[in-house]
DNA sequence: ATTCGTAACGCCTAACCTGA
DNA sequence: TCAGGTTAGGCGTTACGAAT
């Protein structure tokens, strides 16, 4: 296989990131793109991708040169370093997309009474209940955290009392997404959004004047010298509809990856079709020539490469 | 640290084979 | 134990807001 030069690489990059959104834009979008602009299978360019990644790195590194003097308007990609390695990227200012938390809920009725709007961000809700709960003094005094329902509150929540922790369960349970609601309660829920759009996109652009210091991560480290450790269920066990020349040599037309290598292991021990001089290659008879493209030969590390051809998704 | 929902993204895992 | 090759999908993290 012929990789693609550094220079070819380089050129291509650069065209896609000056053609597209840089804000938008992130590592895995460039390699599809890539794959397809210079004809080569994604699995290929995976072996280039942290030379793309550095690319991508150079190019916005050029970028921000140029604009050095817009400390406002800096271009920023999610496609350059790995999240948790981005301590340097500029934050980007110009579009935001609005979160779980932030996104407009329509309110119960008795909801939407105490608060007098029927269409509100889900994370404002919890301010207006704690603003009325302090100016009506219904903070338990042992436990601050703890309010103490009046009647008004009782009205709009169905509780008596509940803590700071959870009003935000309570409050799933009084609010509705926008799209199981009527039209013109979608379209309430619509001019919300763009206020609030609107107001995060000011809250960033402060933001990237004065960035916030980055958050340590938590992930916690698997341990691998542990073979009790939970395992997950592995995509390689999910059967796979498989070719008429695969489903010729395993005998099955529905098998997964890894039931299809013991199958080809086995036909090949069956075949004896392993070079009695050289243990690592496979003589292929007419039926493995099928699989491997018209080789005669193939390497026992060479097997897995020619499977995703032969092998689809099941419907 | 705790609650709620949700999207995006990255990390990690899985099986199989032989020979050095 | 590593080499080579495959990739779907589970899961963790982060982000967002509020108060204590």
């Amino acid at each position: 296989m012929v990789l693609p030069s550094e220079e070819t690489l380089t050129t291509a990059i650069n065209d896609i990131l000056r053609s597209n959104d840089l804000e938008r834009i992130t590592l895995r979008m460039v390699m599809s793109m890539l794959s397809e602009k210079l004809s080569l299978p994604l699995s290929q360019l995976q072996r280039q991708k942290p030379l793309v990644r550095r690319k991508i790195d150079d190019f916005l590194a050029a970028f921000q040169g140029e604009g050095a003097d817009h400390s406002t308007d800096q271009p920023s990609t999610a496609a350059g370093s790995k999240r948790k390695s981005s301590v340097s990227e500029p934050k980007p200012v110009k579009s935001v997309k609005l979160t779980g938390l932030e996104r407009a809920v329509v309110l119960s009725e008795p909801l939407a009474e105490f608060i007098g709007e029927t269409v509100i961000s889900r994370s404002h809700i919890p301010k207006h209940i704690s603003a009325y709960a302090k100016k009506h003094d219904l903070q338990d005094p042992t436990d601050r955290r703890r309010i103490i329902c009046d009647d008004a509150l009782k009205a709009a929540l169905s509780v008596d009392h509940f803590t700071f922790f959870s009003l935000a369960k309570t409050v799933s349970g009084l609010v509705r997404k926008p799209e199981e609601c009527d039209e013109h309660l979608q379209e309430l829920a619509k001019k919300c959004e763009e206020k609030i759009i609107q107001e995060k996109l000011e809250r960033k652009q402060r933001e990237a004047l004065n960035p916030p210091p980055p958050r340590p991560t938590k992930r916690p480290k698997q341990d691998k010298s542990n073979p009790d450790r939970p395992r997950r269920p592995s995509a390689f066990s999910k059967p796979m509809q498989l070719s008429d020349a695969l489903t010729a040599v395993c005998g099955e037309s529905q098998l997964s990856r890894t039931d299809v290598v013991k199958k080809i292991w086995e036909y090949i021990r069956e075949n004896q079709l392993k070079d009695p001089d050289d243990g690592k290659k496979i003589l292929c008879d007419e039926k493995l020539m099928a699989i491997f493209k018209g080789s005669k030969t193939v390497s026992n590390m060479g097997i897995a490469k020619f499977l995703s051809a032969h092998m689809t998704k099941i419907p």
